[in-house]
DNA sequence: CTTGAGTCTGTAGTTGCTACAGACCGTACA
DNA sequence: TGTACGGTCTGTAGCAACTACAGACTCAAG
């Protein structure tokens, strides 16, 4: 299986494996527009090249700091016009980290009150359980 | 309208307005057994009680602690079951308390990854942005 | 020449809701 | 008594961001 970044490009499967992208992830990025449709053989199957490696990557990445789809996609607008206007892209990455601190604040709130509950906990087979109270009340 | 808890009951709106649950989320509940199916006037309307308020509470209140249904699924058959084994409800609690911490853990890496590009970012317009680089590299 | 793996398509399922459309119901006001 | 206006009912479709099939096709190896 041609499977080398050299040659004459890679199928599906092998995309997947480069990057490290779900098999059916790379067919729905392509239907929404996160992918170019790349060139297909006789039989239809997918060729990818180079650019299309490193355009997934660029989207994985992205997905896994907390972009959504929608912010990827104007991330790429931005990349894809060319004059990368710094300051625009500085901006969405803020407003992102903004975010994502408001996440984690929430989250340790949550964090502070399982803990604590947590540790009202005799672990015994006592009727009463200050979990399910902290949650009823 | 009988809006008032004490009286013959709650009808759904009024239901929403006591917990803060959006009014659809009422019925859906309802539709995977999360909420018993309440009593209907001769007309089909739904009528609520006061077990009805504790328990949306309880699903609200977990739910914002970041339980998944299912979970809750089973901290409210716990609660069902009237045996409630405090040991099983804590060891629950754990459980998802290191889920909680687990992507506390994650947002904190991502935090870093996005502030520590963006303090790259000139903020001027040129044609060169370490964020897009950090993402395609 | 057959077998097995890879690929293709469209579609349905997932989680946890949210938002309709269109049909009833029930009360206040004229 | 009529009617207008809100509330409620049902089923269904939509959202994000995938993931997982079924059934048909292709391709290379043995």
């Amino acid at each position: 299986m041609g499977d080398h970044a050299s040659g004459k490009g890679l199928q599906r499967a092998a995309l997947a494996r480069w990057t490290g992208c779900n098999l059916e992830t790379i067919r729905y990025y392509e239907k929404i527009g996160m992918l170019p449709d790349p060139p297909r053989t006789a039989a239809g199957y997918r060729v990818y090249q180079e650019d299309h490696v490193a355009r997934l990557r660029f989207v994985l990445r992205a997905r896994e700091l907390g972009f959504s789809i929608e912010e990827i996609r104007g991330l790429l607008d931005l990349v894809d016009r060319g004059n990368q206007t710094c300051a625009e892209v500085k901006e969405r990455t803020e407003r992102h980290l903004t975010d994502v601190r408001s996440k984690i604040a929430d989250l340790k709130r949550i964090e502070r009150v399982l803990a604590a509950t947590a540790a009202h906990c005799s672990g015994e087979e006592v009727p009463e359980c200050p979990v399910l109270d902290a949650l009823a009340s």
